[in-house]
DNA sequence: CGCTTACTTGAGTCTGGTCAAACGGGGTGG
DNA sequence: CCACCCCGTTTGACCAGACTCAAGTAAGCG
């Protein structure tokens, strides 16, 4: 289920390739290597970590795309957001490691692990990736606001289509992406609980995005088909990307 | 509106008294007072910052409370969280200083300014205040978290005793308490807007919470009655709070 | 005293939820 | 190779929680 693989060095990192990542300096290369304990593979439907453990180390998604979620005790799911390549995982618990989530894989994943407790030698000896570090938080918190705001006051179709586009456009940008084809394998159910709607009505919603030409929906993914049209109805637009720290 | 106001030197600062702020050491706090550019003082109902506008200032609550927000077009407004003494307000933009969300005050506030130019001399030569800067990210995120499981997947009666229950007791960390008298003063659009709620409902819903005695609703605040009772029908349970960094 | 802001309350509607059943493809064991 | 099962998806019928519209009350303020 979860094993060590041979780790992939990180000057070798395939993350780096992707333009929308900004690079690292020599001196911190060499610090990040010695900061990585090692790689995590997990498979599809794997549990990375659960909700009230306590976790020692921080991920980057190296490959593969998972979900971060809460849970009721009569089981109502919420998925608070969707982890792609270039994510880190294990920040939002207490800086302790408490979690305060769980963690799952969609997808067969290959995950870099740090070692919290070195934490403070990275802000001690490397301002730089502290200050990564911060902009990778702020950013998550950005992606929050976001899906707050649908799930709070867009309409079911509206909160679809607003999260497609936002899926869409998150996963070209790690290369996630082959041609229209998504390859974030999730089901309806799991956009029901991204969305805060049942099943059953996320499923009828969808049909209606199939039937105006908007998207197809694939067994766990989907096409886009006209992505205008899906970033008209959700009230998607792209922000301004820098290029973005990462590890 | 808005105007500047003679400063409190940090040493004197009035939240370094309550308890669950976290002690600077001495060369921290002198560095603090340098960061710190001034005090702005804004009226109840006024804006801090706009979305999409430029915010060149991190801001920490000094006093009073507000809210962070978002619209959409056609007016819709979700309440993403509230700010009370002790947070830090515009590190969620981007690092830059592009915001993307509104900050509103709903009593009036008086807020430290620092200059966002200069953290990187923050992140440079105090790596434990740039650690704290994490932490106090990461702990936003797990706010955000919680209520984002709320808007998708609570009832309407559970939300609105979960966020009077979490607002009662964020409140009192701070000071903001008097008796069972929470001084927040939020209407109750406020609670609708926070809750993915329409203001009807939200008003419906409190009154058998008011009915069942948990709560007594004032004009622009509550109070609580049993918090006990809250807390079980919204599902809320205190986190072990440790000690935490401010500023 | 009149205006505004916040809160209430009632009536009727509708979006989205629940329950139930069925379909279709992929995998597996007999 | 086929029967069966499981998972994800689809569809229909019915229900209800939450929304909108519309008034009306009460307190605070200039």
């Amino acid at each position: 289920m979860a094993r060590r693989t041979n780790a992939v060095p990180c000057e070798l990192c395939p993350l780096r390739k992707l333009s929308n990542f900004r690079a690292f300096s020599r001196e911190e290369l060499l610090f990040m290597k010695a900061f990585k304990t090692g790689e995590l593979r997990i498979d599809a439907g794997s549990t990375l970590f659960a909700e009230k453990s306590i976790n020692l180390n921080l991920y980057t998604v190296l490959e593969g795309s998972g979900f971060r979620y809460k849970m009721l005790e009569d089981g109502r799911r919420q998925i608070l957001n969707f982890l792609m390549p270039g994510d880190l995982v294990g920040l939002q618990g207490t800086l302790s490691g408490a979690m305060e989530h769980s963690v799952e894989a969609m997808s067969s994943m290959t995950l870099c692990a740090f070692d919290r407790s070195r934490l403070n030698t990275l802000y001690r000896d490397h301002s730089g990736l502290a200050y990564d570090l911060t902009w990778i938080a702020s950013r998550e918190e950005r992606l929050l606001d976001e899906n707050l705001l649908s799930v709070g006051r867009r309409t079911a179709i509206e909160r679809i289509a607003y999260i497609l586009a936002a899926v869409h456009h998150r996963a070209r940008q790690v290369g996630l992406i082959a041609g229209s084809h998504v390859n974030v394998p999730m089901t309806q159910q799991h956009l029901a609980d991204t969305l805060g709607l049942s099943l059953v009505h996320t499923n009828k919603t969808l049909a209606k995005l199939v039937r105006y030409g908007a998207v197809r929906w694939l067994d766990r993914g989907y096409e886009t088909i006209d992505a205008g049209l899906l970033a008209r109805i959700g009230g998607w637009r792209p922000h301004s990307e820098t290029p973005r720290p990462f590890l």
